[in-house]
DNA sequence: TTAATTCA
DNA sequence: TGAATTAA
């Protein structure tokens, strides 16, 4: 429930770079590596879902 | 192949 | 239940 700022990504279903807010951020990671940050966004032009990769110093949760 | 998450 | 996400 806490307040994600926005973040530049690429809009997979129209192909549009927008800045939008996730709806969750969560780390991705293997036991043994670093692994990434992984944002779930929905696009506001086609309402579709999509996940992609935010910054590693993005505050996840 | 591995990791968590959630939509389809 | 599987896809998709990143990158080592």
């Amino acid at each position: 429930m806490s307040k994600l700022p926005a973040v530049k990504v690429k809009d997979p279903t129209t192909g549009k770079e927008v800045e939008l807010s996730p709806i969750k951020v969560w780390t991705l990671a293997p036991k043994t590596r670093k692994g990434v940050k992984i944002g779930l966004f929905k696009s506001p032009e086609s309402g579709k879902f999509f996940r992609a990769k935010v910054p590693d110093d993005y505050p996840a949760k």
